[in-house]
DNA sequence: TGTACAAGTTAGAGCGCTCTATTGATTGTA
DNA sequence: TACAATCAATAGAGCGCTCTAACTTGTACA
């Protein structure tokens, strides 16, 4: 900086007043100056810039797992909005754990970045209160009504009420639900089916498998599925990525979709659009909660509000050819079952 | 960190050794320097830290695009082999397109992390050229011989050239190609075919359609294929997620794969492998390479070594349900095609 | 008893920038 | 012509840390 500016022949503090482009530097200096940085290839150094000023123009953003579509869909929206407002982004994975979102937050609590956005974040909610005492948090796609930071997501307990009602609607009873385990908003989605199947009077069907956001635990749900009880005409994986593991697994299995065995999942990623998915599934409007979780945090940088905003989006159901009628040879097939059994 | 000094009774410079955990701390003031710390919720600020020690322990890694599972599953290993050399790392994403992987670049010189890995650059030589010279530099899934900077990735021209010799030995002669365009390895992607095409005779047959490493580039192929020209027996799509597409596409248009059209993509990715997809396709060992690709940055590093390495492994061909012979019907066929054209 | 040496600790400069207060130059106004 | 007001530019302190060199101790040995 010092050589950018001696080369310019101006002061030091000039140069950073055309870095930062300020609008009381005459446009001779400010041509000066650029041609100068140019010729010398400077850049200025961010670490030092914060030091000084205490911004860096920069939000972290923590996403669950990089291998679940859902959190590129969501970066899409976040990207932009940030970008719009002058801010530019940062990307940590949390590795789908607790200790690995905590590494990935606290890097960003020491690179000082202006805020932190927390996608299918599964911290405790004392973790992230605490989190919030120390930067602006904003949190994705995992309700609460926390008041010391944002939350943007969808109403997941609806969405659940909406699979179980659309399969009862399909005449449905046996409806099992392979669960999210510790994933953002995994436990509306299991208390929305519980109460769900309750008010439908399908109490005695619940059934519930433990598994988590990712495809493994999609086949070994459905490898527990079919290995103790009576096969369920229905399942409701707690989230897309689940969902191609438990299709793949069904096929692998020999039982048709959705012959023998309806799906639908949650999420809505383009890949249950395709034509080889062509996945039932909640509707999550991914672009639009991460341009609005963006709104909220850059809300707290530039405009300082500190009183903490709730969005709740209302879900969609998607039907697509995964989910249909319960199989009309429902009492043929216990007929055939029966026959084997004699 | 005055107060933590203060309150354990110590200088500023002793919280500083013990922070970076020197060995020549006695036990009794380190013990006193951390409960302070602990006490007052302090933490180092990394700009501050880096400002005067000149080292982040950060890698900036730039991948191309979020929503390409290849680039997660390279990020696995990259992440692994990292975090084992006391290293963390910080993503963004280059969004497919050299002006976003430009910017993200910039952001990591800025923040001045002590290397950069690219995966799936877009960049031209002359660019990562100008960027080794700023920055310790990688560049991961994409070949090169520069001596400035590293690369890791495997021979795509082989690639390329595996799945032309099967879909030959498997009969088939109409073999197009829906390319990646800039993306990384395209190019060598494109001249391995073509060369393999020419090389078995089948030089009249090269047929390349212009693409991008996205589904909706396999779909849009797919749909130019089919609206001039003769349909071919097989499609190499320059990618998996293409692929995807293509497949997508294929159905959607009533051509069964492989039994009309045969099918064969790139990567490997995991989805490939789902039962559903079944997608034949050019392995790359994405955690192998992303390890890779992390210990030659941290050998620049660590080690200070400054020439450069470049490692080209060896693809292989998963064969799986997409491709297979041409249909028998081939004579039949061109039967029925002459029968229309009389 | 004096010296050497190691281990533990500290003062203080400096990393590259921003920001406040101030100066100097220019214009407008009575 | 004098004075205020405005604009452009600058000096210099300070952001929170590291790092070198210097300074205490305590111990070992001649």
């Amino acid at each position: 900086m010092e050589d950018v500016a001696s080369r310019a022949g101006v002061s030091r503090a000039l140069v950073s007043l055309v870095m930062r482009n300020s609008p009381k530097v005459s446009e001779r200096s400010r041509v000066a100056v650029l041609e100068a940085a140019e010729e010398l290839g400077y850049r200025r150094n961010l670490m030092a810039h914060h030091l000084a000023s205490r911004r860096t123009m920069t939000i972290g953003l923590v996403l669950n797992d990089l291998h679940n579509p859902f959190f590129a869909e969501m970066t899409d929206g976040i990207h932009e909005a940030a970008l719009d407002a002058g801010y530019r982004i940062v990307i940590n994975t949390g590795l789908r754990n607790r200790a690995g979102e905590k590494a990935a937050v606290d890097t960003f609590l020491e690179f000082r970045t202006d805020g932190i956005v927390l996608v299918g974040s599964e911290l405790s909610a004392d973790e992230l209160e605490a989190l919030a005492s120390e930067t602006n948090l904003v949190v994705a796609a995992r309700a609460s009504t926390a008041d010391s930071y944002d939350t943007v997501s969808i109403d997941d307990r609806l969405g659940a009420r909406m699979v179980v009602d659309h399969l009862v609607n399909l005449g449905h009873r046996r409806i099992a639900h392979i669960d999210g385990g510790p994933g953002a908003g995994a436990r509306k989605r299991r208390e929305g089916y519980k109460t769900a199947m309750e008010q439908s009077g399908l109490s005695e069907h619940v059934r519930i498998v433990a598994g988590e956001y990712s495809e493994h635990a999609g086949t070994a749900g459905v490898d527990q599925l079919l290995s103790d009880g009576e096969i369920p005409t229905a399942i409701f994986a707690a989230n897309d990525l689940m969902a191609t593991g438990v299709l793949d697994r069904l096929q692998y299995r020999g039982l048709r979709v959705p012959d023998d065995v309806s799906l639908v999942g949650f999420d809505n990623t383009a890949m249950a659009a395709l034509h080889q998915m062509s996945l039932t599934t909640v509707d999550q409007p991914c672009e639009l909660l991460g341009r609005l979780a963006a709104r909220c945090l850059i809300e707290r940088l530039d405009e300082e509000r500190t009183d903490a905003v709730h969005e709740l989006l209302t879900p969609s159901l998607v039907c697509r050819s995964t989910s249909g009628p319960v199989a009309r040879r429902a009492p043929a097939k216990s007929k055939s079952k029966e026959s084997r059994v004699k």
